[in-house]
DNA sequence: AGCAATCATCTCGCCGAGCGAGATAATAAG
DNA sequence: CTTATTATCTCGCTCGGCGAGATGATTGCT
């Protein structure tokens, strides 16, 4: 077998490996959503709005339901589910007061730290056995993929 | 800001790079999905069972399901499904007649490839423009992301 | 061999997430 | 001040997935 072969195999064995911890991270979520009676979507919304809070934007229901590709209807049903189970609160924009504020709660947040924790603090670990050429390697490898899924399709 | 702590926040960088990517890949999906009339769940099914076919193992319908988190009505739902659009087809194991075997169609895996190829073939051009030394640290990166998510929760 | 237990899949009836169409209320445009 | 637009919600429906249980095939026990 020819080196570029070889390299060839390595490149694609990156690939499946990529794909892997996708599913993988999706399978830890829906387990997430599982034990505290969510779906999937719940779960993508409560990630969504912390993004949100942590960048200091507000969110609305609309803006919330065209992130996750729900239309109006589905996005009234998402967020009566997490009001339901005191994740979220709504709240009128006093400026613009056709819209809809979505709040998350601290306890919610609280779970989420709780659940996804030890995963984060396990990358952060493994990170941390890199040194910075390495650290950057992954940026860019993760960076690239990311501009690549988001611009193919 | 003292050096530690800078090193710390390069690290929940790529923390939140990687969760971006996950949803990233995971759009993708739902876009290849919606494109050729199915679910997310039928395009990891698909995932799974080209997978399965690559590794040169034959995949039974129950498998197929306890691999997606389904239970036998929703996986008998799931392959009827996939027949109907013709992307699988069913076909008795002769060793063990309780059991079905699933098979995919060549022209599933073609459009498989038709759409998720422009992406992986991205991904290895950004590969090759790493040394040996980089596309290592993007494989154990991946690697112990993969066990960590595995492993917890 | 013969009968029970187990296993793989399928059928039936139901729940609930998400959609399309359209209603309602607030704001912007003319 | 009337009309168009925007944000959200309501209603009725489709269909993916579940629980319970039926059916057919295999294995174990005696």
């Amino acid at each position: 077998m020819q080196d570029h072969e070889r390299e060839h195999e390595r490149e694609m064995e990156i690939v499946h490996l990529l794909r892997a911890v996708a599913v993988e991270l999706g399978l830890h979520s829906t387990r997430f959503a599982g034990r505290y009676g969510m779906h999937p979507t719940d779960v993508r919304a409560l990630i969504s709005l912390m993004d949100a809070a942590r960048a200091g934007r507000d969110m609305t229901a609309g803006r919330l339901g065209s992130e996750l590709g729900l239309n109006s209807a589905g996005t009234t049903a998402l967020v009566d589910r997490l009001e339901r189970l005191g994740h979220v609160r709504r709240a009128r924009d006093e400026r613009d007061r056709r819209r809809v504020l979505i709040e998350v709660d601290e306890r919610a947040i609280a779970l989420g730290q709780d659940f996804f924790g030890p995963l984060i603090d396990r990358t952060v670990e493994l990170l941390e056995g890199f040194d910075e050429r390495e650290r950057s390697a992954v940026h860019r490898f993760l960076t690239g993929v990311r501009e690549a899924a988001a611009g193919a399709g």
